[in-house]
DNA sequence: ATTTATTTTTAGGCTAATCTAAAAAATAAA
DNA sequence: TTTATTTTTTAGATTAGCCTAAAAATAAAT
């Protein structure tokens, strides 16, 4: 249960990689990780007998269960890092990556779970990205229209689930991108049409089916 | 500038065993390192060619000071966490040596000053032992009977020089241990006895005997 | 459906940090 | 002062994580 930093970045990247396409290549990672290609394959096929993914060789990878609950971990420890060193210690959102990069490598699980308690359990890291708890679960993204949370609670556009250019024109034009925070104000049943504020700006409101199509994730 | 953490373990050892004999020999670090003579010797070599000690074979080593200058920011590094984590992340002072084991060695300048700031600069960890300042000098030890601070500023046990237990009955007897916050109140000319007080305590005094074996540090 | 190009893997090396076993130097003892 | 003991160093391996160069498998193009 106790694996290098080395390890660990490699099951950070591909956790991230498989999100976009759910079998990863060699060398999209070698890309990620800033190494040649046939590192990748070496490591690759520690990691597979380590039972962290599955790989079939010249046919692409992906993790499973235990390779993913690992990659969630080493997330959380990077993410509550960065949080600490913005709200804590006073450095800009822009110079965290690289400290917490060190960081969360640190083995300690009660050292993490205590900062956890002394940051009060943050749900965003300073780049607004999900932190997750300490079973591994993600503040996960939900389709605007399903929102449960509250009104006004701050969200923010983690992805949008349609690449038409019909829906980027439309989105753009209201300027929302991936990352634009936002409020629900009203949801009009009629219609199911939902009001919006993002920020320095007026209201604006958008259908149903637009708002099918935006993930946000809370935001506070 | 940037040495690996098993370097920097290498330093910090030499520095440790180096107050007590002033040449250190290969046998020494390998018991302090949990390691075999042959791979001292290796290391030695390596850090002789980087010019951080002393070192002709068969005659033992120490440190130059570059070679210091880097084990204190170590020291430095290792004893502000331990504060962190008691202090910050409630853990207790018997439990936090592995893990600042391992945050000792984050690379990060600008992290470690921030931190020192938002401890509040502490001189002390929770061993009782002196945190070099980011200069890296450090609040050193004194004898109680030959400080030079001034009346009142408090002072703090960091140990006794003397383990019989005629001198261990008297400072249990009169609650002075190591860790033992204290301030001198007057110093009696006439016998060099010492008028010390203890919080929620009356003031004591102790012979000049008792004083000499009593070492502590500034701990404002 | 071949040929060509791309991707991935294998084969063999390198470095840092460790190890064991054996040789050499220093120290202690007879 | 020679011999024995202890300490230290050398010599040669090992492991993790990376590399380059070449071979093999897959994918693309004519």
């Amino acid at each position: 249960m106790k694996y290098s930093a080395s390890k660990e970045d490699y099951l950070k990247a591909i956790f991230h990689l498989q999100t976009e396409q759910s079998m990863v290549t060699t060398n999209a990672l070698a890309v990620a990780m800033q190494a040649r290609p046939a590192s990748i394959t070496d490591m690759l096929k520690k990691l597979k007998s380590e039972k962290l993914l599955i790989y079939e060789r010249y046919k692409g990878f992906r993790l499973n269960n235990e390779g993913k609950k690992i990659a969630v971990q080493v997330i959380r420890k990077h993410r509550l890092w960065e949080y600490f060193l913005v709200h804590k210690l006073k450095f800009g959102w822009d110079e965290v990556h690289e400290v917490a990069e060190e960081l969360e490598h640190i083995t300690s699980k009660k050292l993490i779970d205590q900062l956890d308690a002394f940051l009060n359990f943050p749900v965003t890291d300073p780049h607004g990205d999900p932190i997750p708890d300490r079973s591994g679960k993600f503040n996960s993204p939900k389709q605007l229209n399903l929102l449960d949370f509250p009104m006004n609670t701050p969200a923010k556009v983690s992805s949008v689930a349609s690449q038409t250019s019909d829906i980027l024109e439309l989105l753009d034009h209201k300027s929302i991108h991936i990352g634009t925070r936002l409020e629900i104000r009203k949801k009009f049943l009629f219609d199911n049409s939902i009001e919006l504020k993002v920020k320095n700006q007026a209201p604006i409101t958008v259908s149903e089916q637009v708002a099918q199509k935006i993930f946000v994730h809370n935001d506070e």
